[in-house]
DNA sequence: AGCACGCCGACT
DNA sequence: GTCGGCGTGCTC
């Protein structure tokens, strides 16, 4: 008796034993996928873990489906690492597969109902329902569960379905399908018999009366005459001019012969055009520092101010990792904004360079990870958002995480919650090779990392062809308006800028933080905003469709024309986001070109590459736009950057707050002026005096982090102490109230003041789901294993409390 | 997490 | 009297 161990994709901190016969334990490894059935109906796939002879005791084994692969599509590498990363961030290892495979690795039985063969019906028999089913299943022999919910148009068709079966009318079956489908192409080719030299001519004869016929015979000659490569149908019938149906009546005729071949999606056609740019000195001097860092460290932090030519650095050692034939992860952290990124990286490395992340299609998921699994040429550079550190790589020789400090490399709602950063320096340790990180303005847990020699640290002071750092202005706001020099959310030094700037025909860029601070809508009689039904949080303004909007859930209502509260019109739009100042703008700036980047405007596929195009392309006079705008960007003719208003930024309640309002600051200031002419850069403020605004405003990175890493320690944050959240969710208030009281009692017991709350999170509700946070503080000198074990049993004896089954525990370690 | 089983209120 | 609400418990 052989036994398979798999792991499915649940939530469930176990492998299932399946029982299978002798020949299928040796074919099966680990890392092939098998269709396993769960539970009463189900099949699902599930991840081979081991093969081995011990029967299990305590229940039944069941035996596989079938076996969906002929070779591992994981390696050992990525299950290793998988687990680490379970265990890590305390979830199952299923929970990581779920969130490493691309969907379509991942196929789930579906229901289908078919009729019962053979069978004469007396229609009379049947309620009206019934009667719609079986008429459908005459036309199409197998509906699909969902199909027939669109049949009858009701949630519930499983009681209908239930009596037909009864009834004997109907069968069902659980059937898996493939989703993936490889694209193929097609190409023709001369049938056989016809091949030979001296058929050509009684062949062209034959097409006498045929001429269209005729005409791609005769095409089809001469490509082949040209080249032996095979002949693409497409190519054929665009060099002779023909319809797909002449062709198809060659094909038809027995004269052709048509193929396919599975084409890759994931294609970059053109070759490298260009090699990578020489380093200049400072870049030099960099990489060289980089080299020798590696020989003692593993990993290496490059902190090189904005615009210092980072790129060109990764560029040379990915350049060295792939002459040695190894593979190359490059991670960034929103893959969306950076098209300018990857088309240099294509240019430098031509169609080695793969593109993953998790916006592409499924079908193109599929054939990267494929790619990445065979070695090939073509995937030999990986670019992407932190899901692409699941690929299976086999020979991985370089990882680069660029903008290292971005808060998107971690993954916040569902389990794993990962940091995509900290999980590549793990996936680097088990292929034993280096990572370099970079930033302009690093994490204060890598520069800290860094500092005390965990990792190497390279700096970069000077940036690409010694353009100046820009100069930075604060302007007090609370003075302004004092003055009455304020014109909505412009001082009058701001306008003065911009008018220069415009006159000498520069572009302007405006920031408009909107996180914590949106366009909410306020009776001016009552002084009720509109609340979101489902979330605590008032519903935001959305000029553009007229719609009130939940940030939260997406709930939308039509802005309304009455208050809701006292019936009087006197609604007005409060706060200001971007939209609001494109309005103001359109006002004081009427002869500009003004255009807006947010979540609105950057909807579609390509709107965001068309704003960029427009930018770049000096279609726009003033862009105003959101945190997208200090992604790594590269303009040439910025010449001023306003910032409308950096307090909401600052006072955010996150002990990150200051640390992030630096990075932001200083990125977005980073847009400005990257050629010759010195870059403005104009931050609005109430506050000038704040400690952060003056760093930022004479670019004081360095006593920036010494400030703040003072004070992590003196208040207990990372770095120095861990972050553990754990979260409570649940429908009913006092529940969760009840619920994360008692789970913070039994972790004070064993660790006092270093546990916090638990507290209602600012926004207390979400999708009618009341919210209840602790926050559990780790001493290094704690053993986080232990702590994390310990947490664990706690919530063990916690869902053998009745009260609470209901109630979610979301784990989020390092939840920062 | 699903999903089926099972026990109580509002309709034919 | 049924339909269908969601509490409870299990999945190799």
């Amino acid at each position: 008796m052989f036994f398979v161990d798999v792991i499915l994709p649940i939530p469930l901190n176990q492998t299932f034993t399946y029982a299978i016969n002798k020949d299928e334990a040796a074919f099966l490894k680990p890392g092939m996928r098998v269709a396993v059935p769960f539970g009463k109906t189900k099949i699902y796939t599930a991840i081979v873990y081991q093969v081995h002879d011990q029967a299990p005791s305590g229940y039944e084994t069941k035996s596989i489906d079938h076996i969906l692969d002929r070779v591992p599509i994981i390696t050992n590498v990525q299950l290793k690492h998988w687990k680490w990363m379970a265990s890590y961030y305390m979830c199952s290892v299923g929970e990581v597969v779920r969130a490493a495979l691309p969907s379509a690795f991942l196929l789930e039985s579906e229901t289908i109902v078919k009729l019962v063969a053979n069978k004469t019906i007396d229609q009379e028999t049947l309620t009206d329902d019934e009667f719609l089913v079986y008429e459908a299943l005459l036309q199409q022999s197998s509906i699909h569960i969902n199909g027939i919910r669109s049949i009858l148009d009701r949630k519930n068709v499983v009681s209908v379905i239930q009596k037909m079966i009864d009834k004997e009318i109907v069968e069902i079956e659980e059937t898996i399908y493939e989703k993936y489908t490889p694209k193929l192409k097609r190409y023709i080719k001369l049938a056989p018999e016809h091949a030979a030299e001296s058929e050509l001519k009684a062949l062209l004869e034959s097409l006498s009366r045929a001429p269209k016929q005729r005409e791609i015979l005769m095409t089809y000659f001469t490509l082949k005459s040209q080249s032996p490569k095979p002949i693409e149908a497409t190519e054929l019938q665009k060099n002779s001019n023909a319809s797909a149906s002449v062709l198809k009546s060659l094909v038809d005729k027995g004269i052709f012969e048509e193929y396919f071949v599975q084409k890759d999606r994931v294609e970059y056609s053109g070759q490298s055009t260009q090699g990578i740019k020489t380093l200049n000195e400072g870049q030099e001097e960099a990489y060289k520092q980089i080299k020798t860092s590696f020989e003692t460290q593993n990993v290496v932090l490059l902190h090189g101010v904005t615009s210092s030519g980072k790129t060109e650095i990764y560029a040379k050692l990915i350049e060295e990792a792939m002459a040695s034939g190894k593979q190359v992860l490059y991670m960034l952290p929103e893959i969306a904004l950076t098209t300018q990124l990857i088309a240099r990286l294509q240019r430098y490395f031509g169609e080695t360079v793969a593109v993953y992340h998790s916006k592409y299609s499924v079908n193109e998921r599929v054939e990267v990870w494929k790619a990445v699994l065979d070695q090939r040429s073509k995937a030999q550079v990986i670019v992407g958002a932190r899901s692409s550190l699941f690929l299976p790589f086999k020979n991985l020789g370089l990882v680069v995480v660029d903008e290292e400090h971005e808060p998107s490399f971690k993954q916040y709602d569902p389990a794993p919650r990962y940091n995509g950063r900290d999980s590549a320096i793990v996936l680097a340790s088990l292929h034993q090779c280096k990572l370099i990180m970079g930033s302009a303005t690093p994490s204060l847990e890598s520069y800290h990392n860094a500092k005390t020699g965990k990792y190497g640290l390279v700096e970069l002071k000077k940036r690409y062809g010694n353009v100046l750092m820009p100069a930075i202005e604060l302007v007090d706001i609370r003075e302004k308006s004092k003055k009455k020099l304020m014109t909505g959310h412009f001082s009058d030094r701001l306008l003065e800028e911009m008018r220069e700037v415009l006159k000498e025909g520069q572009q302007v860029i405006l920031f408009q933080n909107r996180r914590g601070y949106s366009p909410v809508v306020e009776c001016t009689t009552c002084g009720v905003a509109p609340q979101c039904p489902n979330c605590d949080v008032s519903l935001t303004y959305h000029q553009y469709k007229n719609q009130l909007r939940c940030h939260y859930c997406g709930y939308h209502i039509a802005m309304m024309l009455n208050c809701m509260a006292c019936g009087s019109q006197t609604l007005d739009t409060k706060g200001f986001g971007t939209e609001q100042i494109e309005t103001e703008l359109k006002e004081l700036f009427p002869k500009n070109k003004i255009a807006r980047m947010d979540q609105d405007t950057t909807k579609g596929k390509h709107a965001y590459l068309k704003l960029i195009d427009a930018l770049e392309n000096q279609e726009i006079d003033i862009l105003v736009g959101t945190q997208m705008l200090a992604k790594g960007l590269d303009f040439r003719n910025i010449g001023l950057v306003g910032v409308m208003n950096a307090d909401n930024l600052l006072h955010f309640p996150d002990f990150r707050a200051h640390e992030r309002s630096f990075q932001l600051l200083q990125q977005v200031s980073g847009r400005a002026g990257r050629t010759e002419k010195r870059g403005k850069v104009l931050i609005q403020t109430f506050n000038p005096y704040h400690q952060i605004l003056k760093q930022v405003s004479v670019n004081d990175y360095e006593e920036m982090s010494k400030e703040q890493l003072q004070e992590r320690y003196q208040f207990k944050y990372p770095p120095f102490f861990r972050i553990i959240k754990i979260e409570f969710k649940d429908k009913n208030l006092t529940r969760v109230q009840n619920a994360s009281f008692w789970f913070a009692k039994a972790l004070q017991s064993k660790f006092g003041e270093n546990i916090l709350g638990p507290e209602q999170p600012s926004v207390g509700r979400v999708r009618n789901k009341f919210i209840f946070n602790i926050m559990m503080k780790v001493p290094p000198t704690q053993a986080l294993e232990a702590t994390k074990k310990y947490i664990s049993n706690v919530e063990r004896s916690f869902y053998t409390i009745k009260e609470f089954v209901s109630v979610r525990v979301n784990l989020d370690v390092d939840s920062y």
